[in-house]
DNA sequence: CTCCAGATCATAGCCAGCTATGCATGCGGG
DNA sequence: CCCGCATGCATAGCTGGCTATGATCTGGAG
């Protein structure tokens, strides 16, 4: 329990820091089509599928409804989405992909593409799956987790 | 180059979440404590070595100068560390911790080892050295990266 | 029909990260 | 000596994550 610290906060320093520099890589290469890192994936799920309501954008994406708010509405300002009311539940609205959005999907999906491609440089294609996998797992162990 | 969307973002979005799952596990274990998770890296450095400088402590936890002066702030209000001036530098401050963080130092590493603990269940020792060594794989390769 | 529980979204307020700047100090060359 | 560059820190302003709360609407129980 009293170890000693454990050398540089392992694990979840590590994979902290590997998140940002996922997320410059990413930047940096979206940034020509005026698209910003948290408005990636909301944008995938979109392409995937249009006129997903704001809570079903939350589910697929994994993020907290207040988070996706004002990431939409930041979408909106920069043009990527319209909101469209839904006219048989006046709480939801859908939200749609604008044609600029729709105009910029191949070149998203080829940055993404260039960075994990740049990550996984020298990385054999088990070992992205194993990375994969045990990230899952992971994932799995935390959401069970709670608390305490 | 344009193949089909990649599955969920793939390895970025999953480290992204990971590193979300990683935070906030850590963050409810060290709420009692008064500590915030961006509190934890620092605090880590300081056991380590005390009386670090700003710059310092931003090399060896791997965060930009502004955040860590804004964390440093936070910290200080929470009392957590003091900031001492140099008086043979006056740009420099010297950053010590306080009574009150080195009286909950030990609970601090339990959390982290606790976290560790609970995102590693079921994995192996072996697995969880693997995953190290593809972390720091991937992020020797993204920082080699820069743009483009 | 009424009213209340639940669902959807918005807002407030916080932490944590970033870039771009600005300001003061320190230091080395000329 | 001084001038200019480098260094250390702070500030402004943005993105993006969170919890807590509020407002509005739906739908069902009674």
């Amino acid at each position: 329990m009293t170890d000693a610290l454990p050398r540089e906060e392992s694990l979840g320093y590590q994979v902290n820091h590997l998140a940002r520099l996922f997320a410059q890589a990413l930047a940096v290469r979206i940034a020509p089509y005026g698209v910003v890192p948290g408005q990636f994936a909301p944008l995938l799920a979109l392409f995937e599928q249009d006129g997903l309501s704001q809570r079903e954008l939350c589910d697929r994406v994994r993020i907290e409804q207040p988070t996706m708010a004002n990431t939409l509405q930041r979408m909106e300002r920069d043009g990527l989405v319209r909101r469209v009311p839904d006219p048989s539940d006046r709480r939801r609205a859908h939200v749609r992909l604008t044609e600029r959005a729709r105009a910029i999907e191949q070149e998203l999906v080829s940055a993404a593409l260039a960075v994990n491609g740049a990550a996984t440089g020298g990385l054999t294609d088990a070992e992205i799956a194993t990375y994969l996998d045990l990230t899952a797992r992971m994932m799995r162990n935390l959401e069970a987790d709670g608390g305490q």
